[in-house]
DNA sequence: TATGTTTTGTATCGATTGGTATAAAACTCG
DNA sequence: CGAGTTTTATACCAATCGATACAAAACATA
């Protein structure tokens, strides 16, 4: 059992010797995920990743292991922070406004002129040489995942008579991760929030109502 | 002025001198294609293509002139391939009827197994480093030019009645590519044909009636 | 101040990248 | 057959890739 003083955080309670970070790893992660997110995993190069970030070569293997491994840390950094209105969305108390939460949140993240065009998560690691096999399979997985939150809420959605009785959970939420990652797409290409909101209403057309 | 030998073709009737090609440059192309699409840009080495190509370096460069020149070709390739169920669906008579060949298109190439998994054009060249800038800007102008070509058809189709007097040309287009695109992530990531016909058929539903 | 520990900066590692120089090989024409 | 032309195969180029070895620097503790 470990105590610590009052009112002190845990992760500067324990002063460990040696020679302290020159740098903070939560800024170093931030400006690494904009370099993935620019320029995809293969793109992005060790000498880009450690300009921007702004620390030596062995700081960025000392704090993150490899580039793998750093990807892998930018990708939770990614989820937790650009596309965290995906998870609050599905909080909304009603099927449709989960939907256009997500749409509509995807739509103003492209407005967003800190953050590089498009979604990580789609341009990161789509199609990669062999090397970053298992990157890719990682972002993909990632992918999967999030249509199956989504699945499992549209689900619920339709225990509670949220959804009509001939809806499928299944093919709505593949279509709306459908919609979302060519949303993705149009963002890398450049579409402004407002086409891309334009799309969505489009889009959400295809829902079935009440 | 040059006179042919009757029924002979122009590409073999100027027998020019020195060694022949050992190879042919359609069939090398081709496999090139599916390198650049399993991988794309980036993930494609020269190592990887030439193999494939069953064709030695110099050859390459002589033939097809560089990574970037190749890679311009195969995407021409691409299009008339793979692609062209695109514009054979503009051709028919009905927009309705555009849509859903261009969706059903799209899922059943899905389902060739000789093909690589998703669209060239999405994951050929997506998120790229610096050097392929350039690459990454011609797939996304071919990209955008896709959608000129069904925005105008669409156009064509409102002037012809074939599209409510409210509906919106350009938001129909740009939704229809989003679906599109979408789908291409989501048969990059494995969908089966059947997956993608079911979106389709749910995107179609936010298609304007009568 | 001396010791132990961790980070920093530099300088590099072997491997691979895209791209070529060079000469032998294989053809046409005279 | 010999001259001219083009493609082939091998070997190689400088540059960059991801990843480290090493020693000086900066801290805590004794």
């Amino acid at each position: 059992m470990v105590y610590l003083p009052i009112g002190m955080k845990l992760e500067t309670a324990a002063a460990q010797p040696g020679r302290p970070r020159a740098f903070d790893p939560d800024t170093a992660l931030e400006r690494a995920m904009h370099v993935f997110w620019a320029k995809g995993y293969e793109g992005a190069s060790l000498s880009n990743l450690t300009r921007v970030m702004r620390i030596n070569r062995p700081s960025l293997y000392a704090a993150f292991g490899n580039k793998e491994e750093l990807f892998r840390k930018v990708l939770d950094r990614y989820v937790d922070g650009p596309l965290a209105y995906f998870g609050k969305a599905l909080a909304a108390p009603k099927a449709r406004d989960v939907i256009e939460q997500i749409f509509f949140g995807a739509a103003s993240m492209a407005g967003d002129p800190r953050l590089p065009a498009g979604c990580l998560m789609v341009q990161g690691a789509l199609a990669v040489g062999k090397a970053a096999g298992s990157v890719r399979k990682e972002a993909a997985g990632r992918r999967a995942g999030s249509e199956v939150a989504l699945r499992r809420r549209l689900q619920r959605a339709k225990r509670e008579g949220d959804l009509p009785k001939n809806a499928d959970p299944t093919e709505l939420a593949r279509y709306v991760m459908t919609v979302l990652q060519g949303m993705a797409v149009q963002g890398a290409d450049g579409a402004s929030p407002d086409q891309l909101r334009r799309v969505a209403q489009v889009a959400l057309r295809a829902w079935p109502e009440r």
